[in-house]
DNA sequence: CCCAATATGGGACCAAATGCCGATTTACCT
DNA sequence: AGGTAAATCGGCATTTGGTCCCATATTGGG
């Protein structure tokens, strides 16, 4: 809420386009880091709030697609867009499948970079939010115990308490106990928000640990 | 379940071209369809099976993102491959935004294309199994009245009846009532599977829905 | 060795929901 | 005019779930 200025990190082995680039984008209100390095801009500690990379695809040290990679496979909330003057086809289409917002080639409209960054970093914001209340959904199932995670199981499964009892082989009074205990420790006051809750942890499991 | 054939289409303006590829794949225990015309392709009836079009970028009646497009809005469960000669960055970046699968240029490789459908084919089969699962929760609530649906909704959102029948002003038999023609009619036995069936398809229609 | 957490269960009691019987009114279609 | 569906409400018995009280056994850590 204190700091509003969308952060963009720019990452390109020449110079000459990093100041360019910035002073531009500065100027547009972005606010700006510059690496020549990928290598120097992979240790940077994780940002905490939405935010978007200009990516150089060809670059000494490091391809663009790898560093690609690492942002995504180290989960930073960090939309990537491309930039290259050497860029083909094949690559473009590696860069997209792998979740880039987009493609740019060099000599770069300073419109179509502006526009670009924008949709990104909106998108960046939602996609930052959705983790954001998947981390707290995922914060109020922590604290269950492994026999109240399996009485929970059954429960949002629509089985009765009387059933859980037998499946568990335990008294239905257990059964009870161990329900009340998710129910004030998740927080939710029925249910249906239990069970809604659940799911949609589920799903942001399912969608991010396929592949 | 009876024909398991992968269904493919391929469109292009050159009769070469779809001769060649149609052997090619015929080989490969592809099914094909051939077009040489775009508007003929999507005058076909919609495929009632998890499909994939092999799609020229340029073709003198209309053009192949076009094309794409059309399939996207009228919800074919088909996948789209485009195979160009003449195709540049951006045209390949507003493809893939548009979610083609893939993007190749000719000449083709014929592993690389075999490979492609084949992973298009089979992210489609899945696609298009959530499809009919969707149909089937929207078809369980269809027979709702509104009234029931209004009351469903305060159901699954975690409401008393107590306070469903205060903020619909009638009485608590009423609620019990409609609330049991909701089960009875969705089918399902437990408040648990309709609050997940219920948010399910809320998810359905906001992945659908958006822009 | 004691404490905290966990898992277990009993009794009493109340609140909530379900099921099964019934009913009336309204509106719409044939 | 007759029939059908929807929405409304009542009583009553039963089941289910939730909330207090309480207790015991086990385990692991300080």
């Amino acid at each position: 809420m204190t700091d509003a200025a969308p952060l963009v990190f720019l990452v390109d082995d020449e110079e000459a386009i990093l100041k360019g680039l910035g002073r531009l984008l500065r100027a547009e209100g972005f606010e700006i880091e510059a690496y020549s390095s990928p290598l120097e801009f992979l240790q940077r500690s994780p940002p905490d709030r939405p935010c978007c990379v200009v990516l150089d695809l060809s670059m000494p040290q490091m391809d663009g697609l790898a560093v690609h990679e690492a942002i995504v496979g180290r989960d930073w909330p960090c939309g990537v867009i491309f930039l290259t003057g050497t860029g083909d086809i094949p690559s473009t289409v590696k860069a997209m499948k792998l979740g880039a917002f987009d493609f740019l080639t060099k000599p770069v409209d300073a419109e179509d970079l502006v526009r670009a960054l924008r949709d990104a970093l909106e998108r960046q914001a939602q996609s930052f939010e959705l983790h954001e209340h998947y981390d707290d959904l995922k914060s109020r199932f922590e604290p269950l115990t492994p026999r109240e995670s399996e009485v929970m199981e059954l429960v949002v499964n629509g089985r009765l308490n009387k059933q859980i009892a037998s499946e568990l082989d335990i008294s239905e009074k257990t059964v009870k106990a161990h329900r009340a205990k998710v129910m004030q420790k998740t927080g939710v006051r029925s249910l249906a928000s239990l069970v809604q809750m659940y799911f949609e942890m589920q799903q942001a499991n399912g969608a991010n640990g396929e592949k």
